[in-house]
DNA sequence: CACTGTGAAACATTTCACAGCC
DNA sequence: GGCTGTGAAATGTTTCACAGTG
């Protein structure tokens, strides 16, 4: 540790450190690293994000009853091409074999053992609007592993009531109920305002993950883990392709710098 | 120049590019570029992530009476740091005055024409459950320029019901509605089965980009642009990094190729 | 001989650091 | 003086291409 990221305000809470949903990019992939000489690098953050795609396309071969896959068959159910994926495999360690391919058991497994899927990570859902409704009757998460255990909202009318099986609790029992129920994961599906409040009474009751729905940027302490999903972003960075196709397309002509404006 | 990208199959289908939500990395910024000595080079994908981000702090900052921010401030609120901002906003041109900052009118409009939100993009929801109801209730996505002008579902029970003032149609119906309509977004919220048949009606539809919330990876001509929200990847990102902290936290041993193992 | 595993090259993104301007 | 704009360095990611192996 000690060599910190350069540029950092003293205070103890920062911004969700990527403005962007970047399932990619930024973090030298591991802890710190860098100047500790013990800590290992690790799984680059961009592999990880795919990992979870392999996992979910080989249990869906292995439901299908296949034993074995090769890269090039596993990379196309994927979408990815295949030296990514084998490169992306070869993190896990080599459970591959030359000339055949790979077990599809041992990699569920191993891909299992590295996204800490062993483990199981309970969830709240707090704001029980549509989203959060739906979200709650997901019922359990993706497959097993992130069972939903708490749900919160501030309407007077929704505290007590059962949602999916868990009877919704107040906005201001967060603190108290996620650190009872050993939450590890708080999932935000609030309107805007209520956001940031209800992220840090998240994080004052012990939640160490944050997937937020919510269209604002999260102050959190460093060591909070934040994902966002962002309708809006999603949408504009469509858009932006929309409009570039349609400048390509006819005469477009360059701007100072070089860049095309239409 | 001439190299092409490596292996692209000689299909006119092909995986929704990136296996990955990636807001940011993949793809060489612009169109085609490299053997086209008339395209200019453009905005980075990941870039482009950001502008919508800052596009919001600046509407938020513009509401609050702000006339003119500076990168430091502008970075603060958009969680990232200011040298990224400043050569993410290079990108549209230079638009601010040195010494003082940016002016916040100028920037929404510049980030706007930009993203091509001066054009209006229609959008359509098919599968009306929990989520779609959610998103169509939405009313017009973000602020403006997303209006919902159709919707889809199987259920014969809800065809014709109207949700968020607009009457569900049947998903046979997608191609002649979206075509009739002009819708140019399609948003996927129906069971995984069922999107890839839904992505290829809304393709034939001539929808032009898809927001895919199925977890699956669709399969699409390569002038459609894709990207996806996955709920259970996120949560297994976050799942990773919990892991992770906690192997880092004690006696973690490394394993054969040098990574940690637990 | 087909297919994995991986160095090394190519590419993309982020950060640094400072020249230039108001 | 304070703040933008940007080359150049650093870092991260993808792709190539091939040696190695069951």
């Amino acid at each position: 540790m000690v060599a910190r990221r350069g540029r950092r305000n003293g205070s103890a809470v920062t911004p969700a450190l990527d403005a962007d949903n970047a399932p990619t990019a930024e973090m030298p992939a591991v802890g710190v690293n860098g100047s500790d000489p013990v800590r290992a690098k690790s799984i680059p953050e961009a592999a990880v994000a795919r990992l979870a795609v392999y996992l979910r396309v080989l249990s869906a071969m292995a439901e299908q009853g296949a034993t074995t896959v090769a890269s090039e068959e596993l990379s196309a159910a994927a979408g990815v091409n295949s030296a990514k994926l084998r490169k992306d495999l070869s993190y896990l360690g080599s459970y591959g074999t030359r000339g055949v391919g790979y077990e599809v058991r041992v990699l569920v497994g191993q891909i299992e053992r590295t996204l800490g899927l062993t483990r199981q990570h309970k969830v709240a859902v707090v704001g029980i609007g549509n989203l959060g409704h739906a979200l709650a009757n997901y019922g359990g998460f993706p497959g097993r592993g992130f069972p939903v255990e708490a749900l919160f909202d501030v309407d007077a009318d929704l505290v007590g009531v059962p949602v999916g099986g868990i009877p919704v609790s107040h906005l201001d029992d967060i603190p108290a109920v996620c650190s009872e129920r050993g939450i590890s994961i708080g999932v935000i599906a609030t309107p805007p305002t209520a956001a940031q409040s209800v992220c840090d009474r998240l994080v004052s009751g012990g939640v160490q993950c944050i997937l937020n729905f919510a269209p604002v940027v999260l102050q959190v302490p460093e060591h909070i883990e934040v994902r966002k999903v962002d309708l809006a972003v999603e949408l504009q960075i469509l858009s932006f392709h929309v409009a570039r196709r349609a400048d390509d397309a006819n005469g477009s002509h360059k701007v100072g710098n070089g860049m095309v404006v239409r």
